[in-house]
RNA sequence: CGGGGUGUAGCUCAGUAUGGUUAGAGUACUUGGUUUGGGACCAAGGGGCCGAAGGUUCGAGUCCUUUCACCCCGACCA
């Protein structure tokens, strides 16, 4: 491509809305413009992008045996109906009618379309395992999209779904879909890690999700310092502690503790570390028809970890509740403690059964008990695993040290079960002639996001530094002065030849200054410049490396075969 | 959905407290000239319903009401 044709209109100044790198790069270099709030357009370079991720996933799909089909993008709402999830997605499904008054929704995801697909048409256990995929754009009317690509309402996503007869089939093809995608990434060039994540209100057993390594990464992952475990924080576990605080001494008792309500004050007022303390935390939890507040305890030195409280208590949602609702049903906060049992519902995390030596509130203003063994409580009370890790816990499956990075969510896959085939009623006959609903797993890639992802990953103060595998046009030729005959004589040969060996290059033949022409050119993010300058007085041009956006010289006899071997 | 903020040229932003010539700058764009290794310089141009609607006023970008859009924090996000 000449640049002088290219449509890639770049910009000195970013648009005030953009804040992440990725967003303002793209934007900058050309890549995309914003409709409006969430919605994108792509222009060519994007275009080209995508393309090359897509080609990727669709050759890692073939290679396991995956079929592309491609869902219509305007689904009926009776299907979703079907399966409950009208109201699950509420909002975030976008709803229209037809001219005769059908109602229609935007595909967010394709669980009921592929289950309606296959459904009366796969119908015997011999023609399973399937699993067809499609790469297609979503539509999630996110209340608040942000971040550019990251977290737009419209979005690329490559979504998989996999049929199988047994469970055993599908953990076997969980596993070749989990290395798949691990080949697509490193493919593409990125640094990602595979974790355990929580399976959402969807359910389902296993559940991993695919995170590309980035400080602007808007899930917290806890990864292992000598293996290879990683999980998201809404889904970490961890081991048994290294080193265990030294305990206070004390038979139980009642003690008077004026004003002594945070954990900090409780371990100040009595000299202990706070892993001696329990930790009350008061939430309203809701269920479908209604809610009720839930008393959860964990280890002063632990925070709650709300998704897993969710799961522990089956709920919907959780919300906060105020001092004055608590005090209205009896409680006292800043003293609560869980060995009141009798006011409302508690959930005790499993960090605290059977501990000895603890301090809790004695559910009386101004005192905590002492010399708390909660082995009374074993038989009667909920204990559930609700604590958050920390930072410095002991890995779960090693003597490693857990820490803390940032990711960006760019897959997840996870095993559906029987939950959509049965709602929907898809069966397939089994050996003995018996209906049985499919067993699904389901995968998915956000294509678009990746494009951001990428570009957070692989950037520098100026501009994008796109992966070999991703970028838009390998090479990029700068004529320096367009009016010099024999810098053009060699970007005209070199751009033929490069062209004619199937390179994607592009050739600046603008009429603008060098200076112009660089800053773009590391803007956009071409892997290799070749800069055709005052050096060809000597006989050389210049290849700049825009990873390291080192120069090295090289004589023009040269050029060609080496450009091509650092491809 | 709660809290906050911003809407003026393609983009970045002045101008609005206290209403008063023809609404400005930088950048981008067009033309001519000079320049040609790090977003050049000179000159001349084109480009605006001041987000929208209503109101107050002799007069509104500026004051009042309504509304829409976008951004940020939070909630939400199979």
């Amino acid at each position: 491509m000449r640049r002088s044709r290219a449509f890639i209109p770049t910009m000195k100044e970013a648009p005030n809305d953009a804040s992440l790198p990725s967003h303002i790069f793209l934007a900058r270099a050309g890549f995309i413009s914003q409709v409006a709030a969430g919605l994108y357009n792509y222009m060519p370079l994007a275009k080209r992008v995508i393309r090359k991720i897509e080609n990727i996933i669709n050759e890692e799909m073939e290679a396991v045996g995956a079929q592309e089909v491609e869902l219509s993008f305007v689904t009926p709402v009776s299907l979703w109906m079907e399966s409950g999830r009208v109201e699950k997605f509420g909002k975030e499904l976008l709803r229209f009618k037809d001219r005769k008054e059908n109602l229609f929704v935007l595909g967010p995801t394709h669980e009921e379309m592929m289950v309606d697909l296959v459904r009366n048409r796969v119908t015997s256990y011999r023609n399973l395992p399937l699993n067809l995929y499609q790469i297609k754009t979503k539509f999630r009317d996110e209340a608040r999209p942000r971040f550019g690509l990251m977290r737009g309402r419209e979005f690329i996503m490559k979504d998989g779904y996999s049929f199988h007869a047994t469970i055993e089939d599908l953990d076997r093809e969980f596993d070749a879909m989990e290395r798949a995608y691990k080949k697509i990434l490193t493919r593409l060039g990125v640094d990602f890690r595979v974790v355990e994540a929580d399976s959402g209100a969807i359910g389902g057993s296993g559940s991993k999700e695919l995170m590309v390594l980035a400080d602007s990464g808007e899930d917290t992952i806890a990864v292992c310092s000598k293996c290879e475990y990683g999980a998201n924080i809404e889904a970490a576990k961890r081991g048994a502690r290294a080193v265990i605080p030294e305990a206070p001494e004390a038979n139980f008792n009642k003690f008077l503790t004026s004003n002594v309500k945070t954990i900090d004050e409780l371990a100040e007022f009595f000299k202990i570390d706070p892993y001696y303390t329990i930790k009350c935390i008061a939430k309203r939890v809701v269920y479908e028809d209604e809610s009720e507040i839930v008393l959860f305890f964990v280890r002063g030195c632990d925070n709650l970890q709300e998704v897993k409280a969710l799961n522990a208590t089956d709920a919907l949602d959780i919300v906060d509740v105020d001092e004055d609702e608590l005090r209205e049903i009896g409680l006292t906060p800043g003293f609560i403690g869980p060995l009141d049992q009798d006011k409302v519902k508690h959930v005790i995390d499993t960090d605290l059964k059977d501990a000895t030596n603890m301090i809790c509130g004695a559910n009386e203003q101004d005192y905590h008990f002492v010399g708390v063994a909660l082995g009374v409580l074993s038989d009667v009370a909920y204990f559930a695993e609700i604590a958050e890790v920390n930072e410095g816990d002991i890995c779960p499956n090693c003597d490693g040290v857990l820490s803390f990075t940032k990711g960006i969510e760019v897959g997840h896959i996870f095993k559906l079960g029987s939950a959509y085939s049965e709602a929907l009623k898809a069966e397939f006959l089994d050996e003995n002639g018996k209906p049985q609903p499919f067993i699904m797993g389901t995968y998915g890639m956000g294509v678009s996001r990746l494009v951001a992802a990428i570009v957070e990953q692989n950037h520098d103060k100026k501009g994008c530094r796109w992966t070999k595998a991703t970028a838009p046009y390998m090479v990029n030729i700068i004529i320096s002065n367009i009016k010099n005959e024999a810098q053009v004589e060699l970007g005209e040969k070199l751009y033929g030849q490069l062209q004619e060996s199937g390179v994607e290059v592009m050739l600046d033949d603008r009429k603008e200054r060098f200076g112009f022409k660089m800053k773009d050119a590391e803007l956009i993010g071409f892997p290799y410049t070749i800069i055709i300058g005052k050096e060809l007085a000597n006989g050389a041009v210049q290849i700049c490396d825009n990873q390291t956006t080192k120069k090295i010289l090289v004589p023009i006899d040269n050029i060609y075969a080496q450009i091509m071997e650092l491809l």
